[in-house]
DNA sequence: CTCAGTGTTCAGTG
DNA sequence: TCACTGAACACTGA
């Protein structure tokens, strides 16, 4: 479930479980495609006996500081994501039986990090969008050195963002999913800033006004911000969001306030908005 | 069996 | 070179 939101509950996740630790042992499966093109011998090699100082994020993207380098980075793709093992009291279901879905360590293991404390710490990944890769500097390594700005860590002054937002041609719809101009900004969150900021998600960048610009400007903070501290809960996600009813493409989707939602490719993504609302 | 999908990249076009 | 578009990628689950 990654987008920005996601992806920093993960690094939350791989903070508690791996900062101040001592990696002991690394498992990584035989995938070429996620590891892209790195051997797990390097992976072995780069993280054993390495102690993790802290785990950053930028947009979509994380990546451990270690005590040496290279230093590993991770990107969930479409279905990645960090896991710890269950607390023991949690496996069980009735009748004693292991829950499936708490197995351990979980299918689509891709990568599995044993820690001197006894911690463990998993990435999975079903569909292989994700990628792991080793890095000497991560920041001024493509492709995190091609990321926009981040909502949470350098948002732009309103002026900047404007001016950003009126060089471009492209749907709004596009400009927000593209991770050059924002950085952590995806499907979801996307049709969230429309909506919530009343714009057409047809609209070029370049027909946006001053207080449009703005509005979306703080949308995009004030979503991300919101989810973050929801730790991605999704029930504690504010009742009026589109969020909680844009999922799948059906024909009856009705926002809160009833409002008709429709599904459209733009962007080359499905977007779902309300005609109604957002002119 | 078919299709959509919370993401990124790359070829092709203007 | 740049901005933009659309297809491709890989695979699960509905």
């Amino acid at each position: 479930m990654p987008e920005l939101p996601e992806v920093e509950r993960g690094r939350r996740i791989a903070e508690r479980t791996a900062r101040g630790r001592t990696i002991v042992a690394v498992k990584c499966a035989r995938d070429p495609i996620v590891f892209a093109g790195h051997s797990q011998q390097a992976f072995r090699k780069s993280l054993t006996d390495a102690k993790v100082k802290a785990v950053h994020r930028r947009g979509k993207h994380l990546w451990f500081e270690l005590d040496r380098r290279p230093w590993p980075t991770f990107h969930f793709g479409m279905t990645g994501g960090f896991h710890t093992p269950a607390q023991p009291s949690t496996k069980l279901v009735s009748h004693g039986k292991v829950d499936p879905k708490a197995a351990w360590p979980p299918r689509f293991t891709k990568i599995h990090l044993f820690f001197n404390d006894g911690g463990e710490l998993v990435m999975s990944d079903a569909r292989r969008f994700g990628r792991i890769r080793l890095a000497h500097d991560p920041l001024t390594e493509a492709p995190i050195c091609h990321l926009g700005f981040d909502p949470l860590l350098d948002l732009p002054t309103p002026q900047v963002f404007i001016r950003m937002m009126r060089r471009r041609k492209a749907p709004i719809k596009a400009i927000l999913l593209d991770q050059g101009f924002a950085a952590g900004v995806g499907n979801w969150i996307a049709d969230e800033v429309l909506y919530q900021t009343k714009i057409n998600p047809r609209r070029p960048g370049t027909t946006l006004s001053d207080a449009e610009a703005k509005a979306v400007r703080v949308a995009i903070r004030k979503i991300i911000r919101t989810a973050v501290d929801a730790d991605c809960v999704h029930d504690r996600f504010p009742k009026g969001w589109l969020f909680h009813h844009r999922w799948g493409r059906n024909a009856e989707a009705r926002t809160t306030r009833s409002e008709k939602i429709v599904h459209q490719t733009i962007g080359g993504r499905t977007t779902a908005w309300v005609p109604e609302v957002q002119r």
